[in-house]
DNA sequence: GCGACAG
DNA sequence: ATCTTGTCGC
């Protein structure tokens, strides 16, 4: 009772908004994230023209084959009606749901996660990553094709390069932009929980194959668009 | 009021 | 996110 819920998907804007500022603080940082044998890539896609959420979780084993080449431990699907339309700000209310289910479906549980969307680079620092990572009290990076909030510069042209993503009167860095590959429009990588920016990059440079995405998220995206 | 805006 | 053909490049 003296906890705030972190599982009301059932909000107003307006609360959802005061929840969110609730449960940012408990993004703790920093972990030590020894012994990860299993890492897994969430994502979510439609169906129908959105009138069907699609939640895919991949896990994959670590270390990897070799670099870049992950053996795929397990895979999972859940589909449900789609709860809310996209708000930007409160994405987690409408995907999280359906990705708890997924990962309910799984028969071992993911000692990292990589979800597709914002960490802590969030206008009120629980991105969709962070909130999830929250909920289920597991390490969580946040991998967004895109930017929600804050300011950059262009990080160099190798793989690897990143310039931090800063935000507010202070310039608070709350990510990274990451050029994953040479040529291609730069990731934007962002702690979502139990973990430093530092900690977050460095496994997901570690498991970047030969695509912009890291292998975990490519591998859950390419299942919740229904492709591969 | 105006512009920005993860998926 | 999704709707969609061809096309440029390794």
């Amino acid at each position: 009772m003296p906890n705030p819920p972190l599982h009301d998907w059932h909000l107003a804007p307006r609360e959802a908004i005061a929840l969110q500022r609730q449960l940012a603080g408990r993004v703790e940082r920093d972990d030590r994230l020894d012994e990860v044998r299993h890492i897994a890539g969430v994502d979510i896609g439609f169906e129908q023209k959105g009138a069907i959420t699609r939640a895919a979780v991949v896990v994959l084993a670590w270390p990897p084959r070799s670099p870049g080449v992950f053996d795929v431990v397990e895979e999972a699907l859940h589909r449900e009606p789609t709860r809310l339309p996209y708000i930007p700000g409160l994405l987690s209310f409408r995907e999280v749901p359906a990705a708890l289910a997924a990962l309910d479906r799984l028969s071992v549980t993911p000692d990292l996660a990589m979800v597709d969307g914002q960490g802590i680079a969030h206008p009120r620092r629980l991105g969709v990553a962070s909130h999830l990572g929250l909920w289920l009290d597991l390490p969580t990076i946040g991998v967004a094709k895109s930017r929600l909030c804050g300011r950059h510069g262009e990080p160099g042209p190798a793989r690897g390069d990143w310039t931090p993503l800063v935000d507010g009167p202070d310039d608070e860095v709350i990510g990274a932009v990451l050029r994953s590959r040479v040529g291609v429009k730069p990731l934007f990588v962002s702690p979502g929980h139990r973990l430093s920016l530092a900690t977050a990059l460095a496994w997901v440079v570690a498991c970047l194959g030969r695509t912009k995405l890291p292998e975990p998220t490519r591998l859950a995206d390419r299942l919740a668009s229904r492709r591969g």
